[in-house]
DNA sequence: ACGCATAATGTGTGCGCCCACAAAGGTACG
DNA sequence: CGTACCTTTGTGGGCGCACACATTATGCGT
């Protein structure tokens, strides 16, 4: 109703504008009665308001050459007065353009954190599947970053319509994005951003935030606690040995730490990832010998199943845990009690909103927001029934 | 790729399906070479390779009268082999049909957690524009049952295609729904469920559920504290007086605390809806007069912010509150400190996925879920920002 | 075997849009 | 003043689908 009273109002001012036309071509008066002005406005009708054809039209709405002054004006004029938003849909089915993306992941086994990631961008692969899209993917060793520039290679190769991908190295990453530039290809990043390398967009968590929230649920458990421990997987033999994500949500967790619990220390302990589950363990009960008294720990990855784990197979009721993602083993321990609060971060809302959102650049041409935060999700046993299988 | 070798593969299949007809029309051997299976399906190809003509396969696909045995096996035969997927947009540009939508929901003002609801409706009112939708609106007083009455005759009168409602008395509604069943026109609940009227499906959260947690969460802060405080909204003249939502929830917390913390007092203080904040802030303060002990408290409703804003004015730093929902005012005491925990819906999830369920049902003719229960999500002052403006 | 009713099937048009191509208008120059 | 050339504009076909309508096949009674 309001939009038809819009469109109304507007239309004594078209009408003015054009009143030249309307004394040549009078039936144009009885045509653009507004009782017969379509709900929707189509191509078509911008074409009869401002005097011209389809075509003309056509080509103004895509900035086409061949269009005189005087023509361009009179389409131009009306389609600031109508707001005229096309049927995507028509005019993808007359396009008929195919849309080629890729996405860089790095390897994982199933039922990681990236798995969701990869549901995310194929389901809204399959929602705009009547656009004629299609996705190849491209995985990487994080900790080997050499095999990041092949990826990039293949990919630069293959010429796709858009990228996703998790970054890399900064060197890594910005020889790539700035080859992507050159060629004109939209990249989107996911997880954790790059925002000097100027991506369309970025879809992840807030790392240092989340790690600071982190921190204020955990010290809800932990209270007078004297010392607290963080558990750190690194990659001995790799220069950068933590990823971004991590270090990034450390440095969070220790701001609120220094903040409102100066005197609880912070006790660290690194585990190679390469270490075998029986080394893990011998570590592990060497650090609770010497630690007898910590009760609290957490992890900035999704890693925090393995010391949940250790805990059950040690009969320890008494040790909490805080960690990242709803992998099975960490959904596990958190209903077992041995993981008490599990942060999530929508990876597959993530995924999808990639996709997403090279759609709508690309096809629907909308701007789309550049920053966009996930929200830092707590999970305990009493609310994870209502997040799991919430994707298809 | 691996699309295309399982039409491939299912290609053979087919043809030793239909040797009888390759034998007689051997054009389609040709036509049929896998090289030129599209890798989207369409109407054209099943017509194609059963070796009939579109209008059939139309019929088929339709379920309408007017084929033969012999073809409708052909045609099936050929669509259990390929799944032919629709495209649904050039359907629906075919179509042209326009689909009405009502929705009928309490009286709210501007903020409120009803208008997050709306939003999400509109939003995907506005998603799905190009399928032709529109929607209609109605309000009821929720104190008032006779109000959801003539909202009933009114949405039954105007004959929608589909209703989104949130369900007022147990009998006014029974008897919409009878007379929506009656005439074929699907109808969908949000935030609280009447699973008996067996609605098309149900956006919302679990209340009793949704209590227990808020039980949970307050007693990580409470701890040892022999009483808290339930603050309750209720409405003197009407004789129901608790709306089902806030009751199902205050039944979780009650199973929580009687769980954990028998021994911990629930306080309660019922608030009539029709008293002046004057007459609010006399009775409360009256209330800690005779309870000056008690530290925590909470809702079941979005009204918490009142509660917080006494709280603040009152300069208690002690008192720390838990409610529901993300209205601006609950927002600001979150982030004031006289609120600590708030218990969000989704509620612009549950307007959005009650469209989208009511389009996905009609328009794609998809299985949709009946039972979607939304995230019990918590925030403090440390996420609530990745929270805040998440709708469009 | 023929005519006729009815069932079965095929064809054509249009939805809104894009784009290739045809047609018309305008300009410059011999 | 006509021709060639370029600019500007209009037209038509087709994307995949639905549906009305035209056409053909089938069965049945006489």
């Amino acid at each position: 109703m309001a939009v038809k009273k819009h469109l109304v109002s507007r239309w004594g001012f078209i009408i003015s504008l054009f009143d030249v036309q309307v004394c040549f071509i009078p039936y144009y008066i009885i045509e653009c009665d507004m009782e017969k002005l379509p709900e929707r406005i189509r191509i078509k009708d911008i074409a009869r308001l401002a005097g011209v054809s389809v075509g003309t039209v056509d080509r103004v709405l895509h900035g086409r050459a061949g269009v005189s002054p005087k023509s361009r004006e009179s389409v131009e004029a009306v389609l600031q007065q109508l707001d005229y938003q096309p049927n995507m849909y028509a005019s993808a089915l007359a396009t008929n353009k195919k849309y080629l993306f890729a996405y860089i992941l790095p390897k994982h086994d199933e039922g990681s954190y990236w798995c969701d990631i990869e549901k995310g961008l194929d389901y809204a692969v399959r929602t705009y599947n009547d656009f004629h899209i299609s996705i190849a993917p491209f995985y990487y060793d994080p900790y080997i970053p050499e095999t990041f520039e092949e990826c990039s290679k293949e990919v630069v190769d293959l010429s796709p319509d858009g990228v996703v991908l998790s970054p890399s190295t900064p060197e890594k990453t910005f020889s790539l994005t700035k080859e992507l530039k050159r060629k004109g290809i939209p990249f989107v990043f996911v997880d954790s951003n790059m925002p000097d390398l100027e991506p369309l967009a970025f879809y992840g968590q807030r790392s240092v935030q989340s790690g600071y929230f982190a921190g204020s649920m955990l010290m809800l458990l932990a209270r007078d606690e004297q010392e607290v421990v963080i558990f750190r997987h690194i990659h001995a033999k790799n220069e950068a040995k933590i990823m971004n994500q991590q270090r990034s949500r450390e440095v969070g967790f220790k701001t609120y730490m220094t903040k409102y619990f100066p005197n609880c220390k912070i006790l660290e302990l690194d585990i190679d990832v390469e270490l075998s589950p029986n080394q893990v363990d011998n570590l592990l009960d060497k650090f609770f010998i010497q630690h007898p008294n910590v009760k609290y720990g957490l992890t900035f990855n999704s890693k925090v199943g393995i010391f949940g784990e250790y805990v059950e197979r040690r009969k320890r009721t008494d040790f909490h845990l805080l960690g990242y993602d709803l992998l099975d083993k960490n959904v596990q321990c958190l209903k077992n009690g041995s993981v008490h609060f599990l942060i999530a971060q929508q990876p597959f809302t993530q995924g999808f909103c990639s996709i997403d959102g090279l759609c709508k650049h690309l096809i629907f041409r909308k701007e789309i927001k550049q920053l966009n935060y996930m929200p830092i999700e707590l999970l305990t046993a009493d609310n994870i029934d209502y997040y799991v299988d919430k994707q298809e």
